[in-house]
DNA sequence: TTGAAAGCGCTAACAA
DNA sequence: TTGTTAGCGCTTTCAA
């Protein structure tokens, strides 16, 4: 930056003034400045801008994991848009682990991220009030948080939708499974669909429920491979995820049983996964740029110092229908 | 720092040494700074260090689009590894653009990332000679470029696997679904198909290609719509992707035609796509944690100091049989 | 084994 | 509109 001014014929501050586009200089100087720049391809050091302002060009993301399809999605949208705005995203996997997840937050903090967006249940707010953070797809598991943006589409109804449109497709035994662990969309999904049961007066009982370890296509398969030697074979099947409902595909081909001939399915997500596996997947879709795109506009607008109320937003879904649903 | 060092009645050169490491304190000096920092929480600030040092604990990945699912597992992998070691990686989607690509180059190295992992054709050895830097799944667009470390799969090999296997099911009428654009990967498959079917003597024409603007489900089966419209079809099919071959399934399967009964299909990259989608896909099975494990390696022992020459690294690939090429 | 102090590249307060 | 300068938190040389 020395350099820079020296060459441009002025001091470093006001080479500083220019990069930094706060207007107090003249014209011819900053078109001089801008050139010997352009000329030298200088590029101002991150490491003592943070140093200097506490705060860097980036946004650490922490993301349960970003094989999924519904996450890697969610991921590049935010990705995009920030980088738009000028910021770089350090991305964190916690493979649903909360102790890789505090340790990521950690280090995302030592790093001077000018702001965050978390994909998790749990909530940091005491420990960093000042740093901008919205709360992604996924509730607070402490249902008594209120503090923080939480933006999340409307799980409980999703879970709901799937499960009537079963019901109109006739189904009379349907079979949910879900994933438990430290997802609390799962429940909120699940919780969904009992609504729909009562509602049509269906009874559900607990050994139509099968209850993941985690969420994965191999798992899903085996258990329901277990399920179907051991139970009466359901007319329908509502699963919390697409990738579940992936693996359940896979077991009833095994099986012999055909979708939606004998078994209706469901899934959740709406990702591409729903639309390339056949016969296609009716599914709960969730509006993944919508999520994004006001994840970074809340943080934006703390960037910029505007004062933003905490809140909880939740997003419509809407319901995807394909073959596997129909009737 | 400060702070820190007061506390522990010391300075602040002895905490950085005990916070680095460097052996040269007392025990006792050192069990004292290790408690205070820990009742304080004290989190050493990366930018400050990286100004002074001029390389944080953050590493650069450039991916050329997250949502693949090969792209997502291999940048788990990495970021998994990394971070294990210390550093944490900024991920940067470019959607396959070469202008976005540059861009978000010139943002890593105005954080001084230490490293770079490079999924890319594109070299850029001469700028950056100091800054560990590996190029990974991708060859160099210019063959001539012999410098810098790549790490790649035997692609031709994988493309001559995918074909000898069609052939060997008995097709003699063989499509091959491509993409073309910046991935030199995918002429590099292709090839391999060419040599397989040279080696069997079997004729290829100009109009049993399908080259695609890009890689994905939709225009996929768009395209393999229009084709089946216009064309003779065909009794085998080699992609050079999984997610192509998912675009064909959709297609084949609204035209009635069966896999493998009909027409035999094989993937490349055998990503959970090729294990969910049904029937089960045959694919090119790459080395996923094997790539990734290899360019943290290269990247560790050049930030340890150690010399380590440039060289090309091809993975042997293996062929992940299915139903959709039985016979 | 320890401490003092310089300085990494930048921003912002202050002065001009 | 511009320049001078202090100092952000850390590492590292030099001296003790």
């Amino acid at each position: 930056m020395q350099e820079i001014a020296e060459l441009a014929g002025t001091s470093v501050a006001t080479v500083s003034r220019v990069i930094n586009r706060n207007g107090r200089y003249s014209k011819e100087t900053e078109a001089r400045v801008l050139k010997v720049i352009r000329d030298n391809r200088y590029v101002p050091n991150e490491s003592a801008k943070g140093l200097r302002t506490t705060r860097t060009q980036t946004i650490g993301v922490v993301v349960p994991d970003i094989t999924n399809p519904h996450f890697s999605s969610l991921v590049n949208k935010i990705e995009t848009g920030m980088f738009e705005r000028g910021y770089s995203c350090i991305i964190c996997n916690t493979n649903e682990s909360e102790q890789l997840e505090i340790k990521h937050i950690q280090s995302l903090r030592a790093q001077n991220v000018s702001g965050m967006v978390l994909i998790s249940c749990l909530r940091y707010h005491a420990e960093f009030r000042n740093l901008p953070t919205v709360y992604l797809d996924r509730p607070a598991k402490d249902t008594a948080i209120n503090e923080g943006i939480m933006i999340c589409s409307d799980n409980d109804q999703g879970g709901y939708l799937a499960t009537k449109e079963l019901l109109a497709a006739g189904c009379k035994k349907i079979l949910v499974v879900k994933a438990h662990g430290d997802d609390i969309n799962q429940t909120i999904r699940f919780q969904g669909a009992m609504r729909a049961l009562e509602e049509e007066k269906v009874r559900f009982s607990k050994d139509m429920l099968l209850d993941l370890d985690h969420v994965s296509i191999k798992q899903a398969e085996q258990e329901m491979d277990a399920f179907l030697k051991k139970k009466k074979i359901p007319d329908g099947i509502m699963t919390t995820t697409d990738t579940i409902a992936v693996g359940i595909y896979l077991s009833l081909r095994k099986a012999g049983l055909r979708v939606p001939k004998d078994i209706r399915l469901t899934g959740f997500d709406d990702c591409y996964l729903a639309e390339s596996c056949g016969p296609g997947l009716t599914s709960v879709h969730q509006d993944v740029s919508q999520m994004a795109s006001m994840a970074i506009d809340f943080i934006m607008r703390r960037l910029k110092g505007d004062a933003v109320e905490d809140g909880r937003y939740y997003l419509p879904v809407t319901l995807t229908r394909r073959e596997s649903t129909a009737y």
